[in-house]
DNA sequence: ACCTGAACACCGTTCAAGT
DNA sequence: ACCTGAACACCGTTCAAGT
């Protein structure tokens, strides 16, 4: 396996088990065998490693909504399928999930990564338009709502990922508060729709 | 002013300066006019100090919530102009807020950070509720209500902050998207009501 | 009580040198 | 092309010592 491949699974797993402090170059390229700077051979540096870390999950989570839309389900079932990839995703993976959706320092890391992203969006953005065209959500700018849709779905993953997810605070659970939200937004639509909880989407 | 208040506030303004990273021990000291390690007979470390900032930062938007809540303005004009001090406030000091309410290695820092966080989210629940009180928000229960809506503005709010808004992904502002969910909520509720954009909430 | 200075074990990054 | 080892300028944190 080439190198940087070895470096970038090695700074994922160390993501996983430490946190993003816990990913130093010197841990990565111990872990992958090579001496503390090589990893400077393939990146430009640390911050430029962590960006290829998240273009890689960018990239598998658009092939996970690619999959999701090109089933058989319905619309609505293929959203909720989505989003139940998505948040188990952020409650698997939480440094990586900030790595990639909540990083200040990664942002402005250029083409690549904001791509990677952003068919990640788009994917999701068609599953939604799916829902819209089925009259279950209202009928506006589907950019608009999928991306109100995304935002809030991401703050509840994000909060629940820092730990402030209390049941004081009315977070039952991510997946019964998108429910919730779900049902809010379908209340919009012309035609009502109720039905499959979201807490179900996943069996 | 006392060595402990001035840490906190050279601290704060690392934070607005050069982020998260820029808050070194040693340059806080150094703002300060101590010596590098003299913050340790203030707090306990690095993570102490950063929590004292998040706190004092609890506390101030606790009592601007407050204050908005004891205005004669109507429950659906206090709420904008809670959430519009809230994005504000995210939008200004991007760093700060993300130490509130997005830090992972802030949030096991115990009782008092969690409690100031506590009574700023009531607050702000207090005020949701004057709107679900005149039937403006669906009946349901208040704190799910508020927690969803929290968590949406937050994912606004912490997308703007990361640099993912961007036009393409539906993002024309925060203040924007905050309106249209307001209205999609609103529509839940047995009244409608209209008017108000959130944009002039603030004006 | 509060602070200082030296010291330790880390970092990211650079650079000259090796194969 | 790819890697290594030494070196530099930082960190957070600890500890003995000063007032």
């Amino acid at each position: 396996m080439r190198t940087d491949k070895k470096l970038i699974e090695a700074a994922a797993a160390l993501l996983d088990s430490g946190g993003e402090s816990a990913v130093t170059l010197r841990a990565v390229a111990s872990a992958v065998g090579v001496s503390h700077n090589a990893p400077y051979k393939h990146f430009e540096g640390r911050s430029a490693l962590l960006a290829a870390v998240a273009i890689a999950d960018f990239t598998s989570l658009t092939a996970a909504f690619t999959r999701i839309r090109g089933s058989r389900s319905k619309p609505m079932r293929k959203l909720k399928k989505a989003l139940a990839t998505f948040i188990e995703y952020g409650r698997t993976y939480p440094a990586r999930y900030k790595l990639m959706f909540s990083d200040p320092s990664l942002a402005p890391k250029g083409d690549e990564l904001e791509s990677a992203a952003m068919k990640t969006f788009r994917e999701f953005a068609a599953i939604v338009e799916e829902c819209q065209t089925s009259a279950l959500f209202p009928e506006m700018e589907n950019v608009a709502l999928t991306g109100l849709l995304f935002a809030s779905v991401h703050g509840l993953i994000d909060l629940a990922a820092g730990g402030r997810m209390r049941r004081e605070k009315g977070f039952s659970s991510v997946g019964e508060s998108v429910d919730l939200l779900l049902d809010l937004v379908s209340r919009g639509a012309g035609k009502r729709r109720r039905g499959l909880s979201f807490a179900g989407a996943n069996k």
